[in-house]
DNA sequence: TTTACATGTAAGTGTTTGCTTACGTATATT
DNA sequence: AATATACGTAAGCAAACACTTACATGTAAA
């Protein structure tokens, strides 16, 4: 992962560990708090919290202290630089393809 | 980056580097040499060499060997995985609401 | 007001990155 | 045949990663 000059807003490098896409998965569905996200993986507490703090640092989550436990919440819109980038390369899918096709066969049957 | 099992295809991993990013969208245009694509980076071509191997060991391009010169080509399926990822998050992009926005509107009209 | 709980942070460590320079190898050019 | 070109690979190294255990802090419960 390449730390920006900022030493902040990495959202590729964030995204590139599995456990960390996984626990932007989990945000999907609800807030959770650290134990609850922890309580899905097999690595100690800390180790949660330190991938979490470079989603925080990345700005895909934040952070809301309810008594003495932290609920983090999905910020989709950071993963925004991924989707941006990933659209260059939409005239690629085969999806795409397959919906040219369609309109092509379609044109070419009228 | 985490390498699998297997040492190979993290994509996630390989596209975390600007770099890489960068020379998957120079391939975007057409097969390009090492040297080509060294040209449009300050590092040293070994570098770059190293680059596209993690590039080629993640299966987003492939090499064809021409005399002396090695072109990689893009193999923009590989990008799926990303895709498919990113695709969870589709419900909360800006323009999906538009578009929902923009229906429910309509929908109020008639 | 002790005690338990939820969490972050510090320190330590092995591993992986990302880069460099030096060198090896295959193909072209002379 | 000798040399130049286009690369890959090896070795070395500082920095970053990903994890651990130990500890600090703040809040809730007894």
């Amino acid at each position: 992962m390449v730390v920006s000059l900022d030493g902040e807003q990495d959202v590729f490098g964030a995204i590139s560990h599995p456990a960390r896409r996984q626990m932007l998965d989990l945000l999907v569905e609800a807030d959770r708090s650290v134990n609850t996200i922890a309580g899905h993986f097999q690595m100690s507490r800390p180790a949660v919290s330190q991938h979490l703090r470079i989603l925080l640092d990345a700005g895909l989550v934040t952070e809301q202290r309810h008594g003495r436990e932290r609920r983090y919440r999905l910020v989709p819109q950071r993963l925004g630089p991924v989707r941006e980038w990933i659209a260059h390369y939409e005239r690629f899918w085969d999806d795409h393809l397959q919906r040219l096709q369609k309109q092509l066969s379609k044109r070419s049957k009228e």
